[in-house]
DNA sequence: GAAGATAGTGTTATAATATAACAAATTATT
DNA sequence: AATAATTTGTTATATTATAACACTATCTTC
């Protein structure tokens, strides 16, 4: 059964606050360090966080980095994820970009099957880090 | 200065070797405890050989997973990857289609920006794991 | 509002993934 | 052969993530 007012709890605030007020791509572990004054004291603690946070689509996990972001909450697919990654300094943006979006989610395979999600990482160098 | 003959070493045939003979993504203490019976007896020799690999594109890495697979030789992007993935039972197969890798390594930016590389990572069901 | 179900918490321990550092051996270039 | 560069073998350790368990809080239904 879901919180009745659909709210989230006290450590998922805590962990998608911190992650919010990030302007880059966060660790686990340094979130955790950063809210251990507010009483989150082990792993398991933020990882269950994050992993509802990411249920339920407040934050994506950024795999080739291994870190979190919050939803831009511009997300234009509800099942897939673009994002634009600096190779430099790992700044990394959310991409919003509907012909995209709507290509790869309407992408078949050569059986014809259409896939239920998504995930692209696209490489390239930031403003900052060309000058 | 490069090998000579710009083979791989030993210790890179032998990984590749079982990387090609894996029909799924294999995990890198997996490969290691595979290989270990010819000499590659630590981490290091692995993540070296893998490092080498993924470096002169004969192997790609699976970001979701944690693993590796052996390119399928049909990379059609050189800057790029597909994968399909089988949310199930992992079962992973390179995509080759030519307009999304064009669609892909064409896409630009909302500044007109262009990207080096990407990585997209397609989740469905594959065809044993649905019946 | 009590009983049972579900979800979240705090905690300890440990599993799984990956790299640093350095000496020795190998291979390539001169 | 002397030098340079790369690869190897090795030990130790860093980083990322989950298992397990007792406990607490909240929701649902009666």
């Amino acid at each position: 059964m879901k919180n009745k007012k659909n709210e989230l709890t006290k450590n998922q605030k805590i962990v998608l606050d911190f992650i919010q007020k990030s302007n880059k791509p966060v660790k686990a572990y340094s979130i955790l360090s950063s809210v251990s004054k507010k009483g989150l004291n082990a792993p398991p603690q933020v990882y269950r966080a994050l992993e509802k946070l990411i249920e339920v689509g407040e934050v994506h996990k950024i795999e080739s980095l291994n870190s979190f972001v919050a939803c831009n909450s511009k997300c234009i697919e509800p099942n897939g994820t673009i994002f634009s990654i600096c190779k430099s300094c790992d700044q990394t943006t959310e991409v919003s970009n509907a012909d995209l979006a709507k290509f790869l989610s309407d992408f078949k395979d050569m059986n014809g099957t259409q896939f239920s999600g998504f995930n692209l990482e696209l490489f390239g160098t930031c403003k900052s880090c060309k000058t």
